[in-house]
DNA sequence: GCATGATCATGC
DNA sequence: GCATGATCATGC
């Protein structure tokens, strides 16, 4: 125990009397730092001169101010992005679910956060970051109103699967801005939970990284970004406000639409187009606020006149490589589907072949496929990869292989993903049929019948 | 008509 | 030149 500062101007003076050092310069003389113990030990030691704790209470309880170190990067193109999500504290789900948000333990250690920011670089000694920013994030501040009223509805959201007795389905892509992340040793690190007994994950209350990363947009870098809410969503959902507002275009013809909105062109992406100027958006959808800090993905999909989907849903090519060498929690597409929404766009064709405004609907993946079915795929394709059996058969020149199949799962499955087959990743085992060194590019892709089962959901 | 392999189009 | 989102082509 040191001292204790009462005052938010103590703390916030503490906290820029930082700012410009490494924590090599911060460090208390007297602080044994081991280079095991966290740069957040070192800081509450060195700089507010406290012993660290795990209590309920907020950091300093006096002023109800928690504080938290987090780190930033510079991407290879100059931008700037989050490196972590910051964790909250745990979800205690014997408790949370017995209060409201407003005397939620979540809120009262987490209300108002002094944080403090710092550039990571790879090449460095930890020590040798620089400690650049210091932000004050008060949920009760006017700054942060909109982004409260979406935490509220994130918090609530976790906590009635809670309820439903489905502590075990929770993911971190359930929700916008507050998210519920894994923080056990690993996934079979499981609690008990009030109303199911099948364990569940341990799990953390947490901002996303899409959200951290959108702050740091926005109060480090400087960036202007184009908001969609506009005014206080009083209790709705981000979905509900999102849905509210282009449903008058629901049933409107392609050429209508433009029309209407006075959209002039024949681009690739014209759909998006569309969708962003329903909701008064001029750029890029995927670049307003709201989309970013929630990590939201815009895909259109199209339905035929018989109601299926023609084309399943393709992914970013993988490297074989990449495959083999990393573990499920790890792996890109686990990343992928714990960490993105997706705003499906949905077009329909009517009788006369126009493709007609649907509706649009927000998911993300249930936990339990990805962590079933898709894991499933993932291992198997990971297996083909190393033991080189990717080549089934050669018939006309033409490669069947033994990744797996469309027909083979109900949710996803793998296939090239090229600019021709001789667009190539290198084998980190030659295959053993034809003893190629390299082999065509290849991607999840998530059935179309799945998605067709997503978007007919009520 | 569908599954699977193959490829296109756009933007950076 | 490549990554990414999207779509085509062929054989069963």
């Amino acid at each position: 125990m040191g001292i204790r500062f009462l005052t938010r101007e103590e703390v916030r003076d503490a906290a820029i009397g930082s700012l410009g050092k490494t924590f090599r310069e911060l460090k208390d003389k007297n602080f044994n730092y081991n280079n095991k113990g966290t740069l957040g030990q070192l800081v509450e030691r060195s700089v507010f001169k406290f012993a660290n704790n795990s209590r309920p209470e907020p950091d300093f309880a006096d002023a109800g101010i928690e504080l938290k170190l987090t780190p930033y990067k510079i991407n290879r193109d100059g931008t700037l992005s989050a490196k972590e999500r910051l964790v909250l504290c745990l979800i205690d789900y014997m408790n949370e679910y017995k209060y409201s948000f407003e005397n939620s333990c979540f809120l009262h250690k987490n209300k108002s956060i002094e944080l403090l920011w710092y550039l990571y670089d790879k090449s460095k000694n930890k020590l040798d970051y620089i400690i650049t920013n210091e932000m004050y994030i008060s949920l009760d501040d006017k700054e942060f109103e909109k982004d409260a009223e979406i935490i509220k509805s994130d918090w609530t959201f976790i906590i009635n699967k809670i309820i439903d007795g489905k502590a075990h389905e929770l993911s971190e892509s359930d929700t916008m801005y507050l998210g519920a992340c894994p923080k056990g040793k690993n996934s079979s690190d499981k609690i008990q939970q009030p109303f199911n007994d099948i364990l569940a994950m341990r799990r953390a209350f947490c901002y996303k990284v899409s959200y951290m990363t959108m702050l740091v947009r926005k109060y480090i870098a400087g960036e202007r970004i184009e908001k969609i809410v506009k005014k206080p969503l009083k209790n709705q959902t981000f979905e509900e406000y999102i849905v509210k507002t282009v449903k008058k275009y629901y049933g409107k013809s392609e050429s209508q639409l433009m029309k209407k909105l006075r959209i002039d062109t024949n681009a690739k992406n014209k759909f998006s187009i569309i969708f962003a100027r329903m909701l008064k958006i001029d750029g890029d959808i995927e670049n307003t606020e709201e989309f970013l800090k929630a990590n939201i993905k815009v895909k259109t999909i199209r339905v035929e006149n018989d109601g299926k989907i023609k084309e399943s849903m393709s992914f970013p090519a993988f490297k074989f490589e990449d495959i083999i060498n990393e573990k499920w929690e790890e792996s890109y597409l686990y990343d992928t589907f714990e960490n993105t929404k997706f705003m499906f766009v949905v077009f329909r064709k009517n009788d006369r072949d126009e493709y007609v405004f649907d509706r649009v609907k927000l998911w993300n993946m249930p936990e339990e496929v990805l962590q079933g079915e898709i894991k499933k795929v993932w291992l198997k394709t990971k297996k083909i990869i190393k033991s080189g059996k990717i080549v089934k058969s050669i018939k006309n020149g033409e490669k069947e292989t033994n990744f797996p199949k469309l027909t083979e799962n109900k949710y996803c499955h793998v296939r090239p993903h090229a600019k021709n087959s001789r667009d190539t990743y290198i084998l980190p085992v030659n295959d053993k049929l034809t003893g190629a060194k390299e082999y065509t590019k290849q991607c999840f892709w998530l059935n179309n019948s799945y998605i067709k089962s997503i978007i007919e959901e009520v």
